[in-house]
DNA sequence: TAGATTGTTAATCGATTAACAATC
DNA sequence: TAGATTGTTAATCGATTAACAATC
């Protein structure tokens, strides 16, 4: 695979999630498709498909389109999902829990191989995936004992503590060599610009969707005093 | 409050609810903020702010600043959530069960009055917030008495079954009158352009987050073959 | 009044799309 | 070869930002 080396923007990354997932459903069909049926779906222009594919080489054959199973694995590569990357999960409670127990929420490509907590409560009791839920003050020493075991080197967590805590656990993350978290919480974390957040935000994403609803008279705001 | 006319792109409302999140924080340190300080917390320039909100309406005093409780407010009601909305939450699996369960989760704002799911093990069983999971097969019903004894006329659910109901669950929603989903699956749903639809895909989210990881080398990804 | 910061206009930047030569 | 669809360029559109008059 030939990737370009390129400004990649935010846009064409979520994009190309998105792709993956219709390429998985279109493949039940068919074993074929092409930029028109795929932006169909996308609710975009062929155009938009084709240039955001062309982001990251050649793939299609003219004339044609693209071959689904290729494509997938294409994307599958270049989300880095070909492999199994680990994660950790910090913070046992509800979220916590529930990310961990439904094995499909985080999809393939990703293995939790550590889940912690503050709370002594919590502490020592077993989550799923034969995981012991571990005191997080000693995640630095869980993280330096994997990479020495087994040469694994973790930089990617899950942050699902309440929001009051949000900040600081994040804080201790990074300070212990984590730089991608996926913060679940409503709390804005504010972290050294080289550490990677992606917001995850549920009630962030109602307020959103409450919005469109009140304002969905297709346009939409009254002038109103 | 005088709203204007216009047109409002998906970016300001994300905005809208960042902004609110960060004022609520902000407020227990101070009564006023300026478009500097916002922009700041926000990584993005005051002339962002201040248009953002123009979008509304004149909420700032010149060579002041905004009145953060005032804004709070402001915002709140701009994203309809100064009242209770009352959502459904259909599918009362993993993800099902820790929304209606987990209280901070949706945020203030929202009120699950109804928690549905198709399998007859989990329907009749106590859930949190004192309700019982319905039959979803009882969903129109529901919603017709909602309408006739409290006058209460739901069109908001939280889509949480397994992706491979999701669509089918989703068609039936809109049947009985939904038009606000936040999907909280994997499916891409293919519904009336009418009805809103917001994605929250934990996965999708991974992914993205895994691709900054893998790249992260500032600038990014290398010409290699 | 002087200093500060808003709201808004105009300039810039980046993302989307139309169009088409390349090519299967 | 004729028909189709890609990859890419150039045009368009929309979003961000700089700059500044308005005004507290």
């Amino acid at each position: 695979m030939r990737l370009k080396k390129l400004e990649i923007s935010e846009r064409v990354v979520q994009r190309l999630t998105e792709y993956l997932s219709i390429l998985k459903e279109a493949r039940k069909q068919d074993s074929e498709i092409n930029s028109i049926e795929l932006a169909k779906i996308m609710n975009t222009t062929s155009a938009q498909v084709r240039k955001d594919l062309s982001t990251f080489g050649e793939f299609g054959v003219r004339g044609k389109g693209y071959d689904i199973d290729n494509l997938i694995e294409i994307i599958t590569r270049i989300l880095g999902i070909d492999k199994t990357n680990d994660v950790i999960i910090v913070g046992h409670g509800k979220m916590g829990e529930m990310l961990s127990s439904n094995l499909d929420v985080l999809g393939e490509g990703f293995k939790i191989i550590g889940i912690f907590d503050k709370d002594n409560d919590k502490i020592g009791k077993m989550a799923a995936n034969n995981l012991v839920v571990q005191d997080i003050r000693n995640i630095g020493e869980f993280i330096k004992n994997m990479k020495n075991d087994s040469n694994i080197k973790i930089n990617m967590a899950i942050l699902a503590v309440v929001k009051e805590q949000a900040q600081i656990a994040a804080e201790g993350l990074v300070k212990n060599g984590i730089s991608a978290i996926l913060n679940m919480t409503t709390c804005k974390l504010e972290l050294d610009k080289n550490v990677k957040v992606v917001d995850m935000d549920i009630s962030a994403k109602l307020q959103e969707l409450n919005f469109w609803r009140i304002n969905n008279t297709e346009n939409n705001i009254d002038e109103k005093i």
